[in-house]
DNA sequence: CAATCCCGTTGATCCCGGTCAACCGGGTGG
DNA sequence: CCACCCGGTTGACCGGGATCAACGGGATTG
């Protein structure tokens, strides 16, 4: 560092937030663009963020100012109601974006706590906006991302309004291994980073429902459970579970 | 219309469709904006289409194209799941946006219902994306709207996740109540479009169960209901049963 | 105008998941 | 390194809402 001059420092400082050479870029951009569109979206993250384990991203009724995306870690989303009853909405992990609920009013709506250490980078949503219009790919993408966002909470609406207990958190189950396969991780096995409790907020039960269901899970064959180990030794079980139709109108 | 020559017809179709002459300007557009700023946007919208009762905008699985904003009517959004169970996911009224869902994947997921005749005006997606790139208001506007979709959708799911049956009901009248009103009608007096099956698949729960609360809140004093018509007496007292903390933890 | 069917209401019973409680084990902090 | 405390598990019991069933009335359709 002594030795450095301040135009390698500069340089150093690029790369570290340089989209271009990030290996979450799939996750995160579009893709198929070639280098020069890529590096054009350079300066789309102006900083990155370190969050340890139990603090937050943001508070909701902060200021809403940018967009987040998850470098490394694991997070949860609440939402508090007006007599504090606190409910989570989502799990976010490595390559998706949050932050979008402070668009609509200026103003975040939910928390996001980091559920381990934790690192983002920051896009201040100005220049995402700027970025988008100036820039195609962004805009479709970014659309993309906000829908998908819509979609996601749709299904949440159908898990809480429509399925069983058990089914719920079979199809928890599932979801969480298919997000980890996507990033390159074991899909039958993997360590929980939220409590009993968190899950059972997310899926609208009680935490000692949620582990009663584990050890039956555990007994039907299904799963390995040790606190918050998992492994999944029948995926397809799984599937059957959440799909079950409990009512045969 | 026999005497009328080209140009002419041109102009009363151009009147039609014209968003600066629309009355639900204020509820589908950005705020604020001068005469000439507002007739830029006026090819926003292609055409109008008419739904009757009981017919499908679109389906889910159907290749997305465009949105549409209510002009007049009401419509329910079902997600329908892998083993078909249906869920409604919404409920929409005029000046509201339609088919966000479908940016995500470029095909619809849920399906959205007429429950009264209603009229559309039909947005086709590559015309919003490309005005958004040219009108900075409309992008900020476009990206507030889908923001605020996500952020509807997340207070479902806390309605879901962490409320009982009754207080589920009450928020819902509330939020009915309230949207009329935005929108000029009488807030403590309406017409159900839906029924009871459907507001029960919308609040996770029975259409017995609704009808049972329904009949709870009117000998409360706090409502009137025959069928589908529903009178407000006591708002004060609805907002007072969603909100009551069930469980003192 | 009449017939039909769907929608809504209400009662009786049941069961899933919530509640209360006790205990245990492991990770964390002093 | 040890003690404490939090998170997880399991049991017993309870109750809210689902289920099953019967009936009634309005609105649509021919």
């Amino acid at each position: 560092m002594l030795s450095m001059n301040a135009p390698a420092l500069a340089t150093l400082t690029r790369l570290r937030t340089a989209c271009s050479q990030c290996n979450l870029r799939e996750l995160c951009l579009p893709v198929g663009l070639n280098a020069d569109e890529l590096n054009s979206l350079d300066n789309l993250v102006s900083t990155r963020r370190k969050i340890r384990r139990g603090d937050s991203l943001f508070y909701g009724g902060e200021p809403f100012s940018a967009l987040y995306a998850v470098r490394f870690g694991f997070f949860k989303s609440t939402l508090t109601s007006g007599d504090g009853r606190e409910q989570v909405t989502g799990f976010y992990m490595a390559g998706e974006l949050l932050g979008m609920d402070g668009i609509g009013a200026d103003r975040h709506t939910c928390t996001l706590t980091a559920l381990e250490d934790s690192e983002v980078c920051v896009m201040p949503f100005a220049r995402v906006e700027e970025l988008s219009r100036r820039f195609e790919p962004l805009q479709r993408h970014f659309h993309k991302v906000l829908s998908r966002e819509i979609v996601r909470d749709q299904g949440v609406m159908m898990l809480l309004g429509s399925m069983r207990a058990e089914e719920r958190l079979a199809a928890f189950l599932v979801n969480l291994s298919q997000r980890l396969t996507t990033r390159g991780f074991s899909a039958s096995e993997f360590v929980l980073r939220m409590t009993r409790d968190e899950i059972g907020s997310y899926l609208g039960m009680k935490l000692e429902t949620v582990s009663r269901l584990f050890s039956r899970f555990q007994e039907d064959g299904m799963i390995e459970v040790h606190q918050k180990h998992v492994r999944i030794l029948d995926i397809a079980g799984l599937r059957r579970v959440m799909a079950q139709a409990h009512s045969p109108n």
